[in-house]
DNA sequence: CTACTTGTTGGTAT
DNA sequence: AATACCAACAAGTA
């Protein structure tokens, strides 16, 4: 399941494997992963150089000649593939770039339901989920004054809080139970009762601990795996994330693992206390 | 067969 | 208005 820090590796790769390379035409073997009818999107990007790779928050945008950009947001778990010609293709292959020089660009996708939106570079923070999203979990953008703000104005728990990509883009069910363990918060602490050195600390957790996962290259928590194939070495550094039952790596209690928002939440009920609110 | 998992949107209820 | 909850999407696993 791709968090901030996998789609950063696999923009990474894309960027290595596919940039200046040239699409000669598209396959769409299923049309629900796109925004246009299929012949629309294969004949918009027939001929079209992919320029570059960026990416916002769990969104890649892959600019390309022509004034374009794919917006590709891999879900759950959305992966993308590069192949040579001929290669046999996977039952969840659902997109095929032929390039010129013979290679495919393969989108893989387990479960469908990654999404791919062709728009005009320049409108695709129009595309949903990208006009409200939060600032990047970065030193420059995540600021104190942000954090202090929106945790100041609303009384939402803060698991479920930290996974709202309009308050800080790119925290995914993972990251968000490791971060509240790294900070010593209990995952249903109201945000509004958090203190201004508890959100300091908090931040700088996010800050570091995305960083220190892209330094990894991510997760690999199912079927991740980077554009070159290679698993992610981060998932011997979580802490909490599917550890229910094992001992805290602090302080040896039980790690315990509830629902919240409909979600797993993996916490130390010993080192992240609910602070001063009746549960 | 059921329950559960994931990210995100969108609808309804309180 | 803000929040909470649920369904939907899809397919795999237990």
């Amino acid at each position: 399941m791709p968090e901030l820090p996998e789609v950063e590796t696999v923009r990474r790769g894309l960027t290595q494997l596919v940039e200046g390379s040239t699409i000669k035409t598209v396959d769409v073997l299923y049309a629900k992963m796109i925004n246009l009818p299929p012949d629309d999107f294969k004949e918009a990007l027939r001929g079209k150089r992919i320029e570059k790779i960026d990416r916002r928050g769990k969104y890649l945008f892959i600019r390309l000649s022509g004034h374009l950009t794919i917006v590709s947001h891999l879900r759950m778990e959305g992966k993308y593939d590069v192949e040579p010609e001929g290669s046999p293709i996977d039952k969840h292959t659902h997109i095929i770039f032929h390039l010129t020089d013979g290679r495919q660009l393969r989108y893989n996708d387990t479960r469908k339901f990654g999404r791919m939106n062709l728009v005009d570079t320049g409108t695709e923070m129009q595309v949903a989920g990208l006009k409200t999203i939060g600032p990047e979990p970065t030193e420059k953008d995540l600021t104190v004054e942000y954090m202090k703000r929106i945790f100041a104005k609303s009384r939402k728990v803060i698991k479920p809080f930290l996974l709202d990509q309009s308050n800080i883009a790119g925290l995914g069910n993972i990251y968000a139970d490791e971060v509240l363990w790294l900070s010593k918060i209990n995952p249903k602490q109201p945000v509004n009762t958090i203190s201004l050195a508890k959100i300091k600390v908090l931040r700088k957790n996010i800050i570091d601990e995305l960083a220190r996962a892209i330094a990894g290259h991510g997760t690999t928590v199912h079927s991740y795996s980077t554009a070159y194939g290679e698993a992610g070495q981060f998932q011997n550094h979580l802490n909490v994330y599917g550890r229910e039952g094992e001992p805290c790596p602090r302080c040896g209690t039980k790690i315990v693992k509830i629902k919240l928002a409909q979600r797993g939440t993996h916490f130390c009920p010993k080192c992240q206390r609910l602070r001063g609110v009746k549960k």
